[in-house]
DNA sequence: AATGCTTTGTCGAGCATTTGTCAAGCATTA
DNA sequence: TAATGCTTGACAAATGCTCGACAAAGCATT
């Protein structure tokens, strides 16, 4: 069905549309995750779609086909056989799924044992193998992939701190290039921007600033910072690396934020970061929370304690500070 | 830590797209992708488009027909076969399109066909308020939702260099703050990096290295190349900024690449970087192309024309240096 | 447990259609 | 003159179709 609201004589907004554009086959296999020889095979045994033809005999699914198609690969996932659910019409397999679903809330921890660990591991070396082979693309699919299979809180812990780690520690040791390194930084990095920005939050949300102090060149800390803010509830403004205190306080008051979150990883001796974790501390206004985390954040614990920052060591830790932070608002 | 500020003789290339323009199929088959048999076999045998023509018959393409071209090169892509798709409209496509990758609500605007110009003057400008108001989001949405009403020559020279000019100019004269200038940098370099990523090229496409030199900074140069480099179906390996000698050395021989694309924007007097460049080109392999491109590589054009690098002023001239690259290949 | 029977995903062979590519011959352009 | 573009016709690769075969997995019986 098209819903149609005429806003203007040149917007067209159309909600929902099921227009009558018919999918070829190779579509509908991707659309469902089913082979095309599962469809086939399918519908010649249980007739279960019965796809219209081309003039000379091609397939071509209807949206409802493509939804039967995607809701019996549920089914089956669900652990039912494709010949009990075969006949069922559209509603009765809705309805069965929602019931199921409403059961057992981790489905895929009853037919799909395949435990986060055994993910991580996989993910991490085939991501390290698509570094080893300057292939950006390749390693942005991997994480993807893994970003849709993994709870977030995972997918940041065990999985992409454990990968910059790795990717760090083989450059150190001569493993891999500076250019291997830099390629995937580049894909990390708009892999968390992206996740980042994925986040919708609403207005009322308090805002943290997310950043790395002048000097501090690494920018990876504050994206993952901005993202597990986000997931949190928080407003996210990421300004990047390398900002001046002044930067720092004047976006900070401009937008009325709560927060300031540090990311603080290399390197670890900078003489002239305390100076500079002084300045904010002063130019922010009061009542300004200041996290700071990151490596290297442990070289700087004296002044970090000087001007009253929650030092976090682990992105379990920055939640549970962002939460007392927003709780103690409202006391 | 990425400065903009890029070239700035973008006016004279901004009047040759400009709206009415027409372009030979030539240049329409870079464009887009596809090759030249391909867009003359679709119109005879489907009416794809039906290009206006010369007085002498030879087929003129409007920026239309480009997009409606590029569209159905995507949708191919994801399975569709041409002779499903070949007679849908343009907004027909763009929702099957948008349908595979969100699904969800969309805006067409194909009614009266805005000139770019018109579009351009307006995103540049809703994109520097969002900056102000260090509306990242909103930023990156105006900016996605441009690139679907832009063909891609006009997205980049038009709209993202001279926004990338404006942030920089700015934030020179001190009317935008550093943090502004952060957070858009961030935005535009991850829009670009998204779009570098989606350009999908076959195996057997040639290869270019995109990078900046040790000492340069400023990627988002690098980054525009890569992506000018991608949609003229190059194969890109996009490894950041501040790269140095031995690593393009040593990326470019392990996969055989066939030119190293420089981007040089700041400062255009560093002592260390003739020095850096001599360097590259004695470890590239021989009959390895180098070109530069960037704001200050007019700083350094004698020892570019040492190497014998060739050196793009824009987009279209680094497509043309491609193109002409990728032939002698062949010869 | 071991045995058979059934269900179900996968694959290949052989054929038809679709579609990308190419060459030949001529016209236009630079 | 060399390069580019046009049309036509031909060809080969890719894709899809049907049918049949097969093996892994599930299930029930012994």
């Amino acid at each position: 069905m098209n819903h149609l609201i005429l806003t203007n004589n040149r917007h067209l907004i159309s909600l929902n549309m099921a227009n009558g554009y018919k999918y070829p086959i190779k579509v509908v296999s991707q659309m469902t995750g089913l082979s095309v020889h599962v469809i086939r095979a399918w519908e010649k045994r249980y007739s279960v779609v019965e796809p219209d033809r081309t003039e000379t005999n091609r397939r071509l699914y209807s949206e409802l086909d493509i939804e039967k198609l995607k809701l019996l690969n549920d089914a089956l996932r669900l652990g039912y056989h494709i010949g009990g659910v075969a006949n069922l019409s559209l509603a009765e397999l809705r309805s069965l799924l929602s019931k199921e679903t409403k059961g057992t809330i981790e489905i895929k921890n009853d037919f799909a044992p395949v435990s986060s660990e055994k993910i991580v591991e996989e993910v991490l070396s085939e991501s390290l193998e698509a570094i080893k082979n300057y292939d950006a693309k390749k390693l942005e699919s991997i994480l993807l992939n893994a970003s849709s299979k993994l709870t977030q809180p995972i997918l940041i812990e065990s999985l992409i701190i454990p990968l910059v780690y790795k990717v760090g520690e083989l450059w150190h040791s001569g493993e891999i290039r500076v250019a291997n390194e830099h390629l995937a930084s580049s894909v990390i990095r708009g892999f968390l921007f992206n996740l980042l920005e994925s986040y919708s939050v609403s207005d009322s949300a308090p805002i943290v600033v997310s950043a790395t102090p002048r000097g501090q060149d690494h920018e990876l800390g504050a994206l993952i910072v901005g993202v597990v803010a986000a997931s949190s509830g928080w407003k996210v403004i990421y300004l990047g690396s390398n900002l001046p205190a002044e930067e720092i306080g004047a976006v900070v008051t401009h937008l009325n934020a709560r927060v300031v979150a540090l990311s603080i990883v290399y390197p670890n001796d900078d003489p002239l970061l305390p100076r500079e974790l002084r300045k904010i501390k002063q130019i922010l206004p009061s009542g300004v929370s200041i996290i700071a985390g990151g490596r290297s954040a442990n070289g700087y614990l004296d002044v970090l304690d000087e001007i009253g920052a929650f030092v976090v060591k682990n992105s379990k830790q920055l939640r549970l500070e962002l939460e007392t932070i927003r709780e103690n608002k409202y006391n």
